[in-house]
DNA sequence: GTATGTGAAATTGTTCACAGCA
DNA sequence: TGCTGTGAACAATTTCACATAC
């Protein structure tokens, strides 16, 4: 699937701008149910299917793919090969982008598998750690290499993207020293707000503040609250956040 | 405005509902950034402080405290332990709070070292997993149990949260057991959409999705983003140039 | 003087509903 | 006929700015 055509990948040919967060942030669902669509040979959807295996309303779904050149057939649906070819083109994962994680530790290794998972468009190409004990060890098919080497590994592999999965005492240190070495995307585990300089951009994944708010909608109306509506607040897909998770599941 | 938000009588308790879910997501942080200053010793903290510790801007800390009776003195600023005590109550892990883990491999693993963490609110009561290799074995403090027992454990243990760390492929059984036992609010780590009855929160996960996420912003830099030729533009579409240029996330 | 809490404005995002094309 | 793409209505959220309280 990966299969980047052989063409200039400077520049994304697409109107990138102004592009609001949550929409991109909606993008990898789509991109990910098209991919099962595709793998099971569907040639093409409606944005009512399409938007129903992601969780979201139709409408939504069209308005966020009418930010990037749309691909649909009025009276059809869309190619979901070809809608899936736009939005990879347009998220920047029509080729492979290479990454990087810090610290080799067990969510470190953990992560190596996911990342490794191919398909997806990333590929592993370094692993760092301070830890002369797993230095030299092999994690997600990679040979962990000292942090201070972070600079010439990343150059040599051409690593564009960091996760950071170390301990929060170490984030920051290991943020500057991805920041160093040119990487101008991190994406933290660590439960600490990371200070980058403005053109690097930070996701970050807290498993407590997903479990904190996660305990807020548990409690808001479990035991017996049953004002109405509020459970159908649908956590918006933060820019950040956000994540494209939904908090309550709604049917309607 | 017409308040078509049920504020509802809340609870005599104490938190007020219909809070926004930008705002519960935010939430966590400002409580975290509020136990690093209880750690030092710091008595009050301004919104504008506190706001910059969470990369937040200070009129969105001020409003999202006042949906939360608000305990800042004017002229003086937010006393931290009694803005994290309220925040701890509002979000229910004013008591600790008991998880489990489903998938007991590396990611399942992993992520029970930081669910033991203390202080979080969080206390790991339960690992399952299918694999009989591991059935039997500790993690993170706990022996591993058969996903087939989760019912039995989930109601001994009073485990109200399930982190599900299991392949994409076993990720909905893992839920719809969770669930079965009672469970009322699942975190996924799994690239797929669980279905789940409505009165379930879920929270998810996605390595994949993140680091699309970041792909683009990391890719949309680009100092020469010009939105090739106005052609392609379907219908003269408003190219509002000029970019919010946010290319630090803040997080959620 | 300082910093909160909050109307009101501005901005941003979602939903409706339908014109128009395949 | 079926379904997209989008103007316009609507809703939610952020930002401003200042009265208010310490």
């Amino acid at each position: 699937m990966v299969d980047t055509v052989p063409r200039s990948a400077s520049r994304p040919g697409m109107p990138a701008r102004a592009v609001p967060a949550p929409v991109v942030g909606r993008l990898p669902g789509y991109l990910q149910a098209l991919e099962a669509l595709i793998s099971e040979r569907v040639p093409t959807v409606s944005s009512e299917e399409l938007a129903g295996m992601c969780g979201v309303r139709s409408a939504i779904l069209r308005r966020d793919l009418s930010h990037l050149e749309s691909a649909g057939r009025r009276g059809v649906g869309y190619d979901c090969a070809a809608l899936a070819a736009t939005i990879r083109e347009f998220l920047g994962v029509d080729r492979t982008r290479r990454i990087g994680i810090i610290g080799a530790g067990r969510l470190g290794s953990a992560l190596a598998d996911y990342a490794g998972i191919p398909d997806r468009g990333f590929a592993l190409h370094g692993v760092f750690d301070i830890d002369p004990a797993v230095i030299g060890t092999t994690v997600g098919g990679v040979a962990v290499a000292p942090v201070a080497e972070i600079h010439r590994v990343v150059a040599a592999e051409r690593i564009e993207l960091i996760v950071i999965a170390v301990p929060a005492s170490s984030a920051q240190a290991a943020a500057d020293a991805a920041v160093d070495a040119g990487v101008r995307g991190l994406m933290s585990f660590a439960p600490v707000v990371l200070t980058v300089p403005s053109e690097v951009s930070v996701r970050h994944v807290d498993l407590a503040t997903e479990l904190q708010v996660l305990a807020y909608y548990t409690s808001v109306e479990s035991p017996d609250t049953r004002p109405a509506a509020p459970g159908t607040d649908p956590a918006g897909a933060r820019t950040d956040t956000d994540a494209p998770a939904d908090t309550t599941e709604q049917q309607q």
